[in-house]
Formats: structure tokens, C-alpha cells, sequence
DNA sequence: TCCACATTTGAGCAATTGTGCAAATGTTCT
DNA sequence: AGAACATTTGCACAATTGCTCAAATGTGGA
């Protein structure tokens, strides 16, 4: 932490013009969050199910093979972000996912990994 | 783990088609690894740092006012995971972002962040 | 109201993570 | 070889995470 790298004049000017583009922290912060909530194998295979249809709780307790507690943490922390959304119907509570961009990065990473 | 929610017929079908669709275990993990790395402020930091040019972990550590010694442990998490290249020039290692995907990538989360 | 079932919530615990420190390794220059 | 500096690595420790279990809450029907 407080330790100082000799630095170069060019190296200067980079690392000044990188700071002053660096997005805000709490952008930073956000953006984390979004990316950590999809770095989870459990909550992963929930968004994956949810591409095809809504599904509810217990639906994906029994596709993931988890407890229904389980699946609902993990849902708590998807829908606290505004990755999944809900609509409540009678005793059931079915998930689906909440906009495109969802998709659309699922859809790019898996793209990533096949290369 | 156990338990298992009576399930109505028309679920059954949803459930089967889903497990069906659902990508391989294998699969799962290298994609939830993916954006694992990417859910970290820190390693965010890094790679945004990085979309403007290659930097050095000396430079990184400037950036982000953390430890050379905690940016070294997040950089090898994400040469690791093919997320950053990095070469050798004398006595400093400059770092890169891998390939596009991860460009697009950022951005969209960003753009997700915004609405 | 009481029962059955879906879901959520909170506590507790093992496992994982992010960081700094100190030591090791690499590289260049004299 | 030895000095100076960049980087990496292993250890330790606090903080966070993901799960289960048990209890609470919500909802519809007899």
C-alpha cells in the first residue's frame, strides 16, 4: 500500500490520463456487484434456465438440484441486483430475467469460452 | 437437498425442457469463473485501466493506490483465466487486455449499469 | 379457522477470498 | 559479483460466501 514504484516520465503520463478516465467508484462498485452476481455456478445455472422460460422457486430447486432455501439466497441476491425479476401467482413466485443486456452478456461470454 | 416440492404437470415439462437446454457442468464453471474475475473492484480497476493501453503492475498499483504485491495476486487471477496477456520488457511486465470480448463485454455491463 | 404447501428468512458453519508482509526471483547496470 | 529495482510467491488473517437447518411468513382451499 505504501510502497512507491520508481516511475517513468511516460509512464507518468499514462497512469495520470488512466486515473482521470477510471469511471467513478461508485460505478465501479455497481458494476462489480453485476459482474459478481453472475460469477456463481448456482446462480449461473438459474440465469441459464431462465433464457428458455420463467421458472419458479421450486422449479429451480428441482432443475439445480439445491434446496428450495438455497435457490432462494441465491435469488435474493439476483433480484436485489435487477438481474431476475418476479410476478407472484397464487402460492407460487415465478422469476424471470429482468432485460436484454442479461441475454446479451450470457450469450458473449459463452461465445468467449468456446475460443 | 432433499427436499422435493410437488410439482404440477405442466412444470414437469418446463423442468425437463430446461435440464435439457441447460449447458454442460464443464461449461458452467469456466463461464462462472469468467465472471467471478470480473466481480472484484480491484480487478475492475485493472481492466478498465487497461482499455485505454497496456500498463505495467507498478503502474496498476499507482492507479489503483493499492499494494504492488495485491495487484501481482489479482493480475496472475486474470492472466489465469485468459482475461490479460502481458509481456516482458527488461525489468517490467506490461499488461493488456486478452481480446475483444472482454471490451464488449464492459461495455455492456456499463450501459446496463446506466438505466 | 385450520391445513397443506410454496417461499423467505436468520443463524451457524466450513470454505473461499483479498490483502499486506516478508522473502524469493528476475533483470539490468556497473 | 553486487547493487538497485520490478515482480512474483507463500503465509497469515480478517472478511465474505454458499449452503443447510429450523423457524417464520404467505396463500389458497376445506
Amino acid at each position: 500500500m505504501t510502497e512507491i514504484c520508481k516511475v517513468y516520465e511516460e509512464h507518468l503520463d499514462k497512469i495520470l490520463e488512466a486515473k482521470k478516465k477510471l469511471p467513478e467508484e461508485e460505478t465501479i462498485l455497481e458494476v462489480s456487484d453485476f459482474f459478481d452476481a453472475l460469477g456463481n455456478p448456482t446462480r449461473l445455472k438459474i440465469l441459464f434456465a431462465l433464457l428458455e422460460d420463467e421458472l419458479c422457486t421450486c422449479d429451480l430447486s428441482n432443475i439445480t438440484g439445491l434446496s428450495v432455501s438455497a435457490i432462494s439466497h441465491q435469488l435474493r441476491i439476483l433480484k436485489d441486483r435487477k438481474i431476475v425479476t418476479y410476478r407472484k401467482d397464487g402460492k407460487n413466485v415465478f422469476y424471470s430475467l429482468d432485460d436484454e443486456h442479461i441475454r446479451e452478456i450470457l450469450k458473449v461470454a459463452l461465445k468467449h469460452m468456446e475460443e
